[in-house]
DNA sequence: TCATTCTAGTGATACGTATAACTGTGCTGT
DNA sequence: ACAGCACAGTTATACGTATCACTAGAATGA
C-alpha cells in the first residue's frame, strides 16, 4: 500500500491473508454463512487496524448509485428549508449519503426539471402540484410539508390542529372579526391553512400576498384600513407577520390592542417581535423525512407522519 | 446501449464510428491537437444527439477525485451562512461540483475534526484561529469573512469600511455616547469591528453577548439601564440588534428617539424591526468563494477580494 | 464405496472513464 | 532513398468495488 493513500480492500486482504471478494463479503454482511466466523473476524481486525474505509466512488460505479440525495426547496435562505436542510443533513451523513440543494421557485409551477441522474433519491417540499409531472424516471421521493394525498410518502405537521388552536386561543381572547393574511402561493399546506380557517371562521376576511415582507405590509394595509377592520390577523407564516406588524405601526394602530397578529414557523422573526405563532417541528421534519427516504430507498415502506405542532403564545395577541 | 440507462462514451464512440478513447481527449479539452477537427466535430454531435454526460462515479475513481466541496459553517439556518452557501452552490453546480454543509459550531475552538478524505476543496466561514490546525492534509481551502493574514485565500466585506460609516453617520446625527453590543466569539470578522469601533469611538463602552435575540436582550437591559446610557448601540448582527430593541422596548425607551440601533447583515430580521444596517454581500462571497477555490483547484492563484458593504438607513437611527 | 451436496473460499469480471503505450500513415530533410 | 517524425488515431490498462462462476476439500447419503 502507497503510504500516501488510503488502504483499499485489496491492503486488507493481504494484511488479512485472504482475497479481496472475501474482504468484500465480509464488510458488505450481506453474505451470511458465506464465510466462516474465525476469518471473517481476522478480516474485519485487519480493516479496524489498517483505518479501511471504502471508497465511495468506486462503490457508487460498481452500485451504480450516489450516495447522494437532492432536497428540492423554493430557497435555502428561508429559515424554515435551512432547519429542514438541518435536519436531513445530519441523518445523511450519519448514513454515508451527501445531501445537495436544488432550487425551486414557488412560482415555477411547470414540471420539475432538476438533474434526476446521479441522484439516489429527492426530498422535496412546497412544490407545485404540476411540478412533480416532471419526474422523469420514478426517483424515489418523500414530501415534507405537502398533500399526503400526493404521489409520495409525506412527513407534516398537523395544519388542522394548529390553525384550530389559533383559532380558539383568539376566540377565547373575544375576537370575532377575523382576518386572513394568506401566502399568494399554489400550494398544498398553505391551501389547508385557508381551508382550515375558512371551515372555522365565518365570515372570514382574506387577503393575498407573495411571501415577503414587503409584500406582507401592502396587503396588511389593506386589511387593516377597511371602515370594519378585523382585530385579528392570522397570518400563514412569520414573514407575513412581520409586514402586518409594520403595517400595524405605520397605522398608529397597537399591537395587540388594536389588532392581534398570528404567525407560522416560529423563526428569528416571530421571537425578535415577540409574536404569537405556531412553531413548527423544521428540523426534526427534515430528519424524519431522511429517515424515511433511507428507508424507500432498501425498499421498506414509509408511513406518513403528521407530528404536531405548538402554539407559542408570546405579546403580538391579547383581547380586543 | 440499454434504452433504460443513460448512455457512455463508449456508445457516442459507436455513434461517432471512433474509438471510446477518442471520445475521452475530445470532450476532455485536454488534448489539443490531438484529434482532428473533423472527427471532433462528428463526435460533438453525437455527443449532443444522444445527451451523453459523463458518469460521475467513474470519473471520480479514476481521477481520484470527488467533485465535492464542503462548506464548513456554525450553522445553515443562520440567514447569513445560507446566503453564502446559495451563492457557492450555484457557482458549484454550474461547474459539476456538489457542495455539502459541515456545521463547525462557533463553541468548538478545538482543531477541526471533520471528514477531509472524499473531498476536493474546503470553503469556510467564521472558524476560530485554533480550527484551522485540525487540517491534516492541505485541503484546497478558502476562507469567508475571515483573516486575510490567515492561511488561506480571503473573500471578505470592508469590516473598516462599514465600521466607518456607522460612525460617521451616528455622528452625524449627533451622537456621542455610543455602545457596541458585541459578540461574544473569537473570530476574525468579529475582532475587527470591536477594533475599528474602539479606534474611532473614545470611551466606547461594550457589552458581550452570545449571537442570539435572547443573549442581545439581557446584555442590552445592562447597557440601556445604566445611569449615562448610550444614546446608540452599534450591534455586531442583526439577530443582536433585535435583542437590543426589543430590551428598549421593555425599559419603555422609543427606538430612534431615546435610543438608536444599528446591525450587521440586512437580512429578514433588518426589514421588519426597519434596523439601519450594513447590507452584506453574502450571496456574492459565496459566489466569488467558490469560484476561487475552483481556481486554486485548477493551480491557479486566487487573489484576497474585499467587498464593499452598503450602509441602509431605516428607522432604527435618528437624533438623540 | 462413490456420487452428491455443502462449505468456505478463490479468481475473474464489469462498472465508465482517462490516459499511457502503441501503430500505421504520409511527409520531411539531407 | 531512407531515417526520422508529426499526425491521428486505436488498444490496453488501471482506478476500487461487488458479485458471478468456479473449485478443492469435507461431509453426507444409500
Amino acid at each position: 500500500m502507497p503510504a500516501n493513500s488510503r488502504p483499499t480492500s485489496k491492503d486488507v486482504a493481504a494484511a488479512a491473508g485472504v482475497s479481496q471478494s472475501t474482504v468484500s463479503m465480509v464488510l458488505s454482511g450481506k453474505w451470511p454463512g458465506r464465510v466462516s466466523e474465525s476469518t471473517a473476524q481476522t478480516v474485519r481486525e485487519a480493516a479496524q487496524r489498517l483505518g479501511y474505509r471504502p471508497n465511495p466512488a468506486a462503490r457508487n460505479l460498481r452500485l451504480g448509485r450516489t450516495r447522494t440525495i437532492m432536497l428540492v426547496v423554493p430557497a435555502i435562505t428561508a429559515p424554515f428549508f435551512a432547519a429542514v436542510y438541518t435536519g436531513a443533513a445530519r441523518v445523511a451523513v450519519e448514513n454515508g449519503f451527501s445531501l445537495v440543494v436544488f432550487p425551486w421557485p414557488l412560482e415555477a409551477d411547470g414540471p420539475f426539471s432538476g438533474p434526476q441522474e446521479a441522484i439516489d433519491g429527492m426530498l422535496a417540499s412546497s412544490m407545485g402540484e404540476h411540478s412533480l409531472e416532471g419526474m422523469r424516471r420514478p426517483v424515489p421521493l418523500v414530501m415534507v410539508d405537502s398533500d399526503p394525498a400526493g404521489p409520495a410518502p409525506t412527513v407534516n405537521f398537523d395544519v388542522a390542529a394548529a390553525v384550530g388552536d389559533i383559532v380558539s386561543h383568539l376566540r377565547g381572547l373575544g375576537h370575532t372579526r377575523i382576518g386572513h393574511l394568506a401566502a399568494d402561493i399554489n400550494v398544498w399546506t398553505f391551501r389547508s391553512r385557508a381551508l382550515g380557517l375558512a371551515d372555522r371562521v365565518p365570515g372570514l376576511v382574506t387577503g393575498r400576498a407573495a411571501i415577503s415582507i414587503a409584500a406582507g405590509f401592502e396587503t396588511a394595509m389593506a386589511l387593516l384600513s377597511s371602515p370594519d377592520r378585523p382585530t385579528a390577523l392570522v397570518c400563514d407564516d412569520d414573514t407575513l407577520a412581520a409586514g402586518a406588524h409594520k403595517a400595524a405601526r405605520h397605522l398608529g394602530l397597537d399591537v395587540p390592542g388594536d389588532v392581534s397578529i398570528t404567525g407560522f414557523d416560529d423563526l428569528y422573526l416571530a421571537e425578535a417581535l415577540e409574536l404569537t405563532t405556531v412553531r413548527l417541528p423544521a428540523e426534526r421534519m427534515g430528519e424524519l423525512a431522511m429517515t424515511h427516504l433511507l428507508a424507500v430507498l432498501e425498499g421498506r415502506p414509509a408511513e406518513p407522519v403528521v407530528l404536531p405542532a405548538e402554539l407559542v403564545v408570546r405579546r403580538s395577541t391579547g383581547a380586543p
